[in-house]
DNA sequence: CGGTAAGTTGAGTAGAGTCAAATTTGGTGG
DNA sequence: CCACCAAATTTGACTCTACTCAACTTACCG
């Protein structure tokens, strides 16, 4: 079954969905080639762990399909989400030997993996990669800026609404549809997953999306499908004047 | 008084206490001969705003001297410090034109600065630079990711404590100490600015540190002035095994 | 059609927030 | 050098949001 998602993967760079945004963005077709030479795919199921933290990180790499999560756990078991990696996003840290994040996947996953010595010696050589690494690394670190303010100061409804509100318009984002009035899309995690990433139990997730819908802000189909017929009330909800967080 | 302590700030980066460290590491003599040709050092006093939020960046550039911190501010007035910056520490970000965050001196201050543009058309050529600045923000957004842990699931109490060891270790670092048994160090922040790092209100930051103080985990002279006499101790109580949250 | 995981809802509690004094402190002008 | 002031900090009393524990419902999968 691994196969048929491998199937599923373009074999050339110059097919690769997330060609044109993922560390490899800026290289051209001479760097692309060499590029091709040290990279393979790797795939992983949903739930399924693909780097644990502490671990010698023996790749690098870009998710092309699917969604996985960045997560911190204390000793008490205690887990918090600092990073939700969708296709485009890069994993791992060059020039670090060990992972410092659990890596999981939320949804069937593909990557596009290079091992870590090669990656780093041709990002030496390619500045092109670096300097896309860096832009790719401040997005994140505003990302997770952004993110520090939800955690630290929003009340638990504020939370949920300013999580909605970053899913929906990353979703409009790659459906290049404008977040302008109606907007639907299905959830990507778990009660609880949405929980460890928002600082939150997943009684007061639950709670809080049965009150949005309540009061109108989101419409739910089933427990994933959600439709937010005003938008701009849901950015009021989540306490942004005009864009709160955008996370990709 | 101002020039004061420009005069107490070095004319060469052959001189620069954060030579080292800063963004500049990298670089060789000869590339360190066209910074300085572009670079210029601005003071703050204590209190003052070093940049607004949303304003036009017309500059970027290290902090040599004192401490500033990055904050986030909600319309209604909620604020989340979401960075310090200390000696070494970068601030702006090269292709953007405006601020995201508000910089403000927390301490008297003294910045090395460069125009954003000529430092743009530089960094483009010197790969040095760039490679520093990435490997900055790596750690900045482990520092961040490492800070969403403390504000998304540990206590108030965990939180204090936490963030009562990143200013000792820190300040051990910069001594080359070992954070072994007793450590003693000045707290750099007001309870307010505690607060608005930990996502906590300043009675809860002052409630906590008095109970620490009463659990014997701290001993204080005066409000600011903190003695440490188990940093193990500590860190168990900031809910750390081992080593937490490195900020610098 | 049952079994299991995911999600919802309820009741009671606790930890942090709010509002309101009191107290300490560092700095200043007399 | 000392009294005084404004700011920072501490402490108290009360409230409320989000957590805990628990039962129940729904959806999905074999």
């Amino acid at each position: 079954m691994l196969n048929d998602t491998l199937t599923a993967v373009p074999r050339e760079c110059g097919d690769c969905p997330i060609r044109h945004r993922a560390v490899c963005a800026r290289c051209d077709a001479n760097e692309l080639e060499q590029l091709e030479k040290i990279k393979y795919y790797r795939s992983f199921e949903a739930g399924q762990t693909v780097v644990w933290s502490g671990d010698q990180m023996e790749f690098v790499g870009s998710v092309v399909k699917g969604i996985a999560t960045l997560t911190q756990t204390m000793e008490d078991g205690r887990t918090q989400m600092v990073g939700l990696l969708l296709p485009s996003d890069f994993v791992g840290r060059p020039g670090r030997s060990t992972a410092a994040y659990d890596v999981v996947a939320t949804t069937d996953l593909v990557m596009c993996c290079f091992r870590k010595k090669p990656f780093e010696a041709m990002m030496a050589k390619t500045p092109h990669i670096a300097q896309r690494l860096l832009e790719m690394t401040l997005d994140e670190l505003d990302a997770a800026r952004e993110w520090m303010l939800v955690l630290g100061r929003k009340t638990a409804r504020e939370k949920i609404a300013s999580l909605l509100s970053i899913i929906g318009r990353r979703n409009a984002t790659l459906n290049l549809s404008d977040v302008t009035g109606s907007v639907v899309f299905d959830l990507p995690l778990t009660r609880e997953a949405m929980a460890d990433y928002l600082g939150l139990t997943l009684e007061t997730v639950s709670r809080q999306i049965s009150s949005l819908k309540k009061d109108g802000v989101i419409h739910l189909e089933g427990k994933r499908h959600v439709t937010v017929p005003d938008f701009d009330r849901l950015l009021a909800e989540a306490g942004d004047d005009s864009d709160g967080g955008m996370l990709a």
